[in-house]
DNA sequence: GCGAGCAGCGTACCT
DNA sequence: ACAGGTACGCTGCTCGCG
């Protein structure tokens, strides 16, 4: 019996039966299910003139023989130009992989993923709804796809696991799992030792535990599973205790756990049938791109620094000696807080998540795991399709290292004169590079060749764009901008905090990451639409753009104290602000429709500091005093992890006190009083560890620097670090060289003074104090030392 | 054998 | 594994000196 139902589309992949290939469609109506919907798999190959050698062609692999299903020529556009294809029609997917490398032509859009492939041929994207015919669960029609849906919500759940770490980091294989949470709609912890609270179930043994947990998966069945880390932690150590105990752990559909799964760098744990969400690469993402500005990446601290709220989670290294103890009423609060944490934490980054899978098509798992290229190059993707253009292929290997190789000019940087100023004004082009790409119809498929003119814009380079028709790329990033400046508009008459806002917000900032990322993506080694002219083109028109402004901003009397690509720093000197304004105002005149120079603030007051070791001004280091009283800084190490708190609260102070109220003297003893404290031993170890990161396993380095050091001397120790931990050390003062007394934050006994002082809080300070005229030739000439004692007189 | 000077590695920042 | 521009600490090497 025909049913005409719709649903809210989730994700495709496929199944074949019967040597024919089906959709396999993730959706949710009332339930989430899986329903299939026969579709061929195919490609395409510029071997027009051999269709029928084609439609013949067989191949034997592994004892199987492939045949081609269907040829017919279809008409698409390659590198800008139309151009007649065959398209080859196969069975199954992996026909693909196979005729493709027997047909020797060249061929196109053989590597694009059967669900990809799906959802880019039906114009349906994540949280779509779907109009459709079914039979049983196989679709026989699909009707129509809205884009629209207020009524289908999903379900989510956050789980968390504890488990037994008597030597700091647990051993998958004789360590067990003591304790797992879950909160959502229902929360709870499962767990088997006795704990009288309302929330705990006890089983017999952990056997039973991962059982019941399963159970619960299954009888709550979110759509949703929200984790920390547990693509990499918590789901492997369950499969691995599953493994030992010779158990099942189905936490999908069909008796299935989950399926490691690479994308690019990144690996993740895709649940079969559900939406597994692990927030932790999400956030080292927002971290990646700036959006949240973090010391560590621990849940802890992400969800204080995107909630603003604080709250005490469990500190690993105890789990144990509480579970030994039969602490357990404490533990499960512990655990379920943090299974709250997450849950909270996964909601206010969910809405973002969804607009950005939304907008560029990539289901909400890939989505949680992608890097801003893989997020362009699947909105990319998708506007090709439509504009029957064929999608360029990846690089080779050797193609991206040629390009990696042979950078491209960037920006313009201003060489600012060290100093104190009063009355700054800055100003900045909003969305410079997207806004240059769409001005100057900057793309791939639109430069002209060498020598040709045409009706184009000549960039500062000498490359040339044709001005119509609009490149994908323009084309794209136009849309998303003006998408978004119509969601600007809304924002402004929605109430804040309602879900309508929320998720206008949220579609507004994912338009805005998109949009970002464009350039970046032109000149990624990667990338399917790369394009060194076209990079370079962007920046050299950048920088013609801020040196034009700026030439302007001194004929028109102002002088210029700094510029950072797209941003200017003028003195107002005699000039009021009005003066300023009408400055922007005739800059604005002359630029192209879609660029805009504005204003971003005025500033009573500035500092700008020299270079360590010369007298030049030092670049992109900067803090100024806005007329609110708030204070903007940029670059200096009190915004840098891997300075001490020490450090960069005494720097912060001389900056306040230099800023506000210009007392060198008061800033002096703010100093003096640090440097006490740390003479007399009071200062707190907490306040004294440094933060780095490391970009390979520690055991890959050839210099041993301080961290690398801490982080062999933690490994040894059993503590899990490898490549991407931030690791958290303290100077102490035992060893020769920084490194050998460097030791890691957790085990750190003691501190060095000297290295504190002379190596974190003076050099943090003297460049400031330097510029108040503070004994300008004794820092300059004399050593740390001297300059100490200077200090402490 | 030892310290000074320096190159290069490495990290985190800015736009 | 998104771009380039920039500052700067630390290690480990070279070199000159004795």
């Amino acid at each position: 019996m025909v049913k005409k139902k719709k649903a809210l589309f989730l994700d495709a992949d496929y199944s074949v039966n019967d040597n024919k290939t089906y959709a396999r469609l993730l959706v949710k109506g009332k339930k989430r299910t899986r329903l299939l919907f026969q579709y061929d798999p195919y490609f395409y190959a510029d071997a027009v003139g051999k269709k029928d050698v084609v439609a013949e062609l067989k191949v034997k692999k592994h004892g199987e023989s492939i045949s081609v299903k269907k040829v017919e020529v279809v008409t698409k556009i390659v590198d800008g130009k139309e151009k007649e294809l065959l398209k080859i029609y196969c069975n199954k997917p992996a026909d693909v992989v196979a005729l493709r490398e027997s047909v020797p032509f060249k061929c196109y859009e053989h590597r694009i993923h059967y669900g990809r492939r799906f959802m880019l041929d039906f114009g349906i994207r994540p949280f779509s709804i779907i109009h459709y015919e079914r039979e049983g669960n196989i679709i026989s029609k699909i009707r129509k796809v809205d884009e629209e849906n207020n009524r289908i919500k999903l379900d989510k759940i956050a789980f968390d696991i504890e488990v037994y770490n008597p030597l700091g980091a647990p051993r998958e294989k004789k360590d067990p799992a003591i304790m797992i949470s879950y909160f959502g709609e229902k929360k709870g912890v499962i767990t088997y030792k006795q704990a009288k609270k309302s929330f705990v179930h006890v089983c017999k043994n952990e056997s039973e535990m991962i059982t019941g947990f399963e159970n619960k998966i299954a009888e709550l069945d979110p759509d949703v599973i929200y984790g920390y880390n547990s693509g990499n932690f918590d789901l492997p150590y369950l499969k691995a205790r599953a493994d030992v105990l010779k158990i099942k752990l189905a936490l999908g559909k069909g008796g299935k756990s989950f399926r490691m799964i690479r994308k690019g760098m990144i690996s993740g744990a895709k649940i079969p049938g559900r939406i597994h969400l692990d927030l932790y690469p999400a956030v080292r993402f927002f971290g990646f791109i700036g959006m949240v500005k973090a010391q560590v990446f621990t849940l802890e601290n992400i969800y204080a620094e995107i909630t603003g709220k604080k709250k005490k989670m469990v500190q690993r290294l105890a789990i144990w000696e509480m579970w030994d103890k039969g602490d357990l009423e404490e533990l499960a609060e512990y655990s379920l807080g943090d299974s709250e944490v997450t849950y909270e934490l996964g909601e206010h980054i969910y809405p973002l998540l969804e607009e950005l899978s939304k907008i560029t098509r990539m289901p909400l798992f890939d989505t949680g795991l992608a890097t801003s290229g893989q997020l362009v190059e699947s909105l990319l993707m998708s506007e090709s399709v439509p504009r029957n253009e064929i999608i360029p292929p990846r690089p080779s290997g050797g193609e991206a290292m040629e390009r990696q190789k042979n950078p491209i000019e960037g920006a313009f940087v201003k060489l600012p004169d060290p100093g104190i100023y009063d009355n700054i004004a800055v100003f900045d082009f909003r969305g410079l590079y997207p806004s240059i790409i769409i001005s100057y119809n900057i793309d791939p498929f639109r430069l002209l060749e060498k020598g040709k003119h045409g009706d184009s814009f000549e960039s500062p380079t000498g490359a040339r764009f044709m001005k119509k028709p609009k490149g994908l790329i323009p084309f794209t990033l136009e849309s998303l901008l003006d998408l978004r400046a119509g969601i600007k508009k809304t924002l402004k008459e929605m109430s804040k905090g309602s879900e309508k806002y929320k998720k206008a917000y949220a579609r507004s900032h994912a338009l805005k990451i998109l949009a970002n990322s464009f350039y970046g993506y032109l000149g990624y080694a990667r990338s399917r639409w790369y394009s060194r002219e076209c990079a370079e083109s962007v920046t050299a028109w950048g920088r013609m753009h801020i040196l034009d402004a700026a030439k302007k901003a001194e004929n028109a009397g102002f002088k210029v104290l700094y510029a950072d690509t797209d941003s200017l720093f003028l003195l107002l000197g005699d000039k009021g602000k009005k003066h300023a304004l009408a400055f922007l105002e005739s800059i604005n005149k002359n630029l192209p429709e879609k660029m805009e120079l504005e204003l971003e603030n005025f500033y009573t007051r500035g500092v700008f500091v020299s270079k360590k070791q010369e007298e030049k001004g030092a670049k992109k280091k900067y803090a100024m005093l806005a007329e609110d009283g708030s204070i903007k800084i940029r670059g200096f190490e009190l915004v840098r992890r891997d300075w001490s708190k020490i450090a960069k609260d005494t720097q912060y102070l001389v900056l306040e006190i230099i800023l506000k109220e210009g007392d060198k003297d008061k800033a002096i003893k703010v100093v003096k009083e640090t440097i006490k404290k740390l003479k007399e031993g009071k200062a707190a170890l907490s306040d004294l560890i440094i933060y780095t990161q490391l970009t390979k396993h520690p055991k890959n380095y050839e210099i041993i620097n301080p961290e690398v050091a801490a982080a062999r001397k933690a490994v040894a120790k059993g503590v899990p670090l490898e490549k991407g931990s931030i690791v958290p050390y303290v100077i102490g003062r035992s060893g020769k060289s920084i490194s050998d007394k460097a030791e890691y934050a957790d085990y750190a006994k003691d501190y060095d003074p000297d290295y504190y002082i002379n190596n974190q809080v003076l050099p943090a300070v003297m460049k400031i104090l330097k510029e108040l005229g503070c004994d300008e030739d004794e820092l300059k000439n004399k050593g740390k030392q001297k300059s100490l004692n200077h200090f402490l007189e």
